[in-house]
DNA sequence: GCTTTACGATACACGAGGTCTCGTATATAG
DNA sequence: CTATATACGAGACCTCGTGTATCGTAAAGC
């Protein structure tokens, strides 16, 4: 399934651009940072990640990290969506596996760091509009276009109705992931996920 | 529809106890800090929310607060809940009216100050394990205990099938109010809160 | 070699949460 | 009426983390 190249990243606006005269950054540093950040999510949470523990971790200065990234938040969100991988538009010739798919991502990316990340993360895209802005255009609505499609999709090959809220139904089928994730009531398996697409598409087939 | 009396509030036990001896609190604190919390997240969100800042607001120290509630997170939980107040089990004698009552109180609270909070309260109940309990004992669970009740007397009716996940159906009917608060990619309207409980109807309905 | 940027270390300013102390006020128990 | 216990307001204080600024040194291109 895997797309091989892991192509570019999604967010790469929120990083700090880099001139092309004088000495030019270690690109180590970079993954270096990337990767503490995701380990130090794992274990404790959005809140142990300190930009000054990931230095110390690394073994680099501070300053190494600030000049790549503007604050902690737009630090987290890159990782951690660079740890995801764009997520291609599947179609698979069916509704049902385009589903399937969708969901299988949400799957692994909430059994990944962006669990132990999101609280953390939310909060603070509701104090920073342009953090907010690029994560919905450059995240969010990324994926939401490959779902709207498949379902466009689908309603050409006469497969299911027209004529239902389609940004309704994308929440129906992703909302509950991220409820749980924040909530913690009920646990993200297989089986809810597979449930949620049944339910979907109970909902928008033809009568 | 509403229950006159607000009865007691949901979250009572994230308040400090107070004993008989002594010098009795001023209850009129009480009801200045909340206003003044809700007042304070209406306007500049969960961050603007200080204990200073509150108590400049309304006249009185710190330690007043701090007397009541043992921190920031536990009192906005505890304002934003008390301000919604119990919200009783529907019984409309169909599963429709049930289900436009829970999608109704969501609309409302969404309008309110838990829109503002919502964000730095799930961060804040990631790093503290008996506010998150008690929160999901407390709140969520009671809403869900109704809702749940609810889809019971509906399969009793005869009115829906049995055996569907009756967890996965509750998350995806309230799940997208909440993806909707945090992200903010799409309006939670009337007509939303309609469809959504339109499509859950579908879901459970007998084939 | 000059300029420009990177790197690491450190000092600093700032904001907010939360604790503690203290003098004063106000209730109940005996 | 007095002792005790708590409430109240004010302020000092500690801690932690973010983000900025400075500085000496390293490494690129021109």
């Amino acid at each position: 399934m895997r797309t091989g190249s892991k192509s570019v990243n999604l967010l790469e606006s929120v990083r700090l651009p880099r001139s092309r005269l004088g000495r030019p950054r270690d690109e180590r540093i970079d993954t270096e940072v990337v990767s503490a950040v995701l380990e130090v999510l794992k274990r404790g949470g959005y809140r142990a990640v300190t930009i000054d523990r990931i230095a110390r971790r690394i073994q680099r200065g501070r300053s190494s990290i600030y000049r790549r990234w503007p604050s902690k938040r737009h630090l987290v969100a890159y990782s951690v969506v660079s740890e995801m991988g764009a997520t291609p538009a599947a179609d698979t010739g069916a509704l049902r596996g385009d589903l399937e798919a969708v969901v299988g991502t949400l799957l692994r990316a909430f059994a990944g760091p962006l669990r132990q990340a999101l609280p953390g993360l939310v909060a603070d895209m509701a104090n920073d509009t342009s953090l907010r802005e690029a994560i919905r255009t450059e995240v969010l609505a990324t994926r939401r276009r490959s779902m709207r499609q498949a379902l466009g999709r689908a309603v050409d090959r006469g497969e299911i109705r027209r004529g239902f809220d389609v940004e309704l139904i994308l929440d129906m089928l992703t909302g509950p992931f991220y409820y749980r994730a924040l909530f913690g009531h009920a646990p993200i398996s297989r089986r809810m996920a597979r449930e949620a697409v049944e339910y979907v598409l109970r909902v928008v087939k033809r009568p």
